[in-house]
DNA sequence: CGTCATATTGAGAACACTCAATCGCCGTGG
DNA sequence: CCACGGCGATTGAGTGTTCTCAATATGACG
């Protein structure tokens, strides 16, 4: 599974990440780049592979590289809610906590660059901007979460489908600031389900309205066309 | 509205505020603490008051003294989520954005200690320990609002209703780390349907479930007596 | 080409919503 | 003091969206 160790000199595989770019390496300076980079190692995982374990001590924290994580939390009962996906060049982990309240699953193939929590916690007392970039993913989250509450909670199930699409198609090319016309579903329709709050059912019958409206069109399952971005917008009813 | 503008002497205010022992101001030593004192105002506001709007440029940070405030967004067509509820002595604002994309209302009457957006910005550049105190403010938030999404997408209507009352039980009263029987949730109806995603009907409903069924008793439509704490963890199905 | 997992579609049931009437509380004014 | 009006909450009846259960279809992979 660990494809590589960082050698001792120069990170250079640092130089193609975008963790480097917008992630979090980008607050750090070269010594305590080449230092952190020293220490992690880059891995790469299929999908399904459980990658943080709610309610466990976690091990260590990874910046994805690529590929998407999906966020769940599960109920005793077995039911259970996705509440957040993650794409590159994200970080992956929850400082300040022996555990994490949910648990992380690699819902494509993923690649990540993995480091041991005892260096990250060091580097961050030593470097405010770690912290500070850190910081702002939290509330970049924060503020995903609580847009999440606002579908969960009003919308309908098929505002909640168009609304998934969108935030899909904006957030599933890290290099593309804008929305993607053409990508592929990261998740089963079960899973789309959990992320929703709805049923299996309930969401391929929506998917299928919008493609015989003439909105999307999907092939294969999983790849999509947004054919009409005004009626998908206008669909989600955004925000 | 605006009773006290700290002297220019030792912030006396401070030591008998919550946000000194856990809230933000914790962080901060002896000449910060002045420092901020200084330029710090103490306000009272009715409930009802809005604080924040959403999309506007915000004039400052707050802390919480005393009472509730609610987190909401609008969607354009008038429906409403409310995404948190805040208490004593949590923070109030959004770091490093000109505007939040919530706005906040005091949904009781709620005491607060205001500073402007340069004070608290120029601050946490210079302190790393303030800047860590509103991150793990923002990483608890995170995880809350991942609790409610759980609840919202997931749960029926009994069990939303019950996990509020056990939620609001639990962080009514800052100085009781447990749960409290007896308290006034600081909501109508409408907030709290707004706030599990339901319609008051279905949260009266509810309410009068559990009255029936001798879990809680209510008086004057607030006022909460919590009878059978096990009951209602049953029925809320915490994870 | 067969098998398994995944997705779609249909029919009926259930839960929450909508609409409407009533109740209770409180403050105001006759 | 009591009548009135307004607001918020409760309760009831009927409807509708989404869920459940079941059958079928599609796609992936050996």
């Amino acid at each position: 599974m660990r494809l590589h160790i960082h050698s001792l000199d120069a990170p250079s595989l640092c130089l193609a990440c975008d963790a480097r770019q917008q992630g979090i390496c980008g607050a750090l300076d070269a010594p305590d780049l080449r230092h952190l980079g020293r220490q992690s190692g880059c891995r790469e995982v299929d999908a399904g592979t459980e990658l943080i374990a709610a309610g466990v001590r976690a091990e260590g924290y990874a910046n994805i590289l690529s590929g998407v994580v999906k966020l769940i939390k599960l109920l005793p009962d077995g039911r259970q809610q996705i509440v957040g996906l993650q794409f590159a060049p994200d970080f992956l982990g929850r400082p300040f906590a022996d555990c994490s309240a949910v648990s992380a699953e690699a819902a494509s193939p993923v690649r990540l660059c993995a480091f041991p929590r005892a260096v990250l916690e060091e580097m961050t007392r030593r470097s405010p901007r770690l912290e500070q970039r850190l910081h702002a993913q939290a509330l970049r989250e924060l503020d995903e979460a609580r847009d999440w509450m606002m579908i969960l909670g009003q919308k309908s199930a098929s505002e909640k489908v168009a609304s998934f699409l969108l935030h899909l198609s904006k957030r599933i090319d890290p290099y593309n600031p804008g929305y993607a016309a053409c990508f592929d579903i990261p998740l089963r329709r079960a899973d789309i389900a959990d992320f929703l709050g709805l049923t299996i059912e309930t969401v391929s019958r929506q998917l299928s309205h919008l493609r015989k409206a003439g909105i999307i069109s999907i092939s294969r399952n999983r790849s999509v066309s947004v054919l009409d971005f005004t009626a998908l917008e206008t669909a989600a009813i955004l925000d």
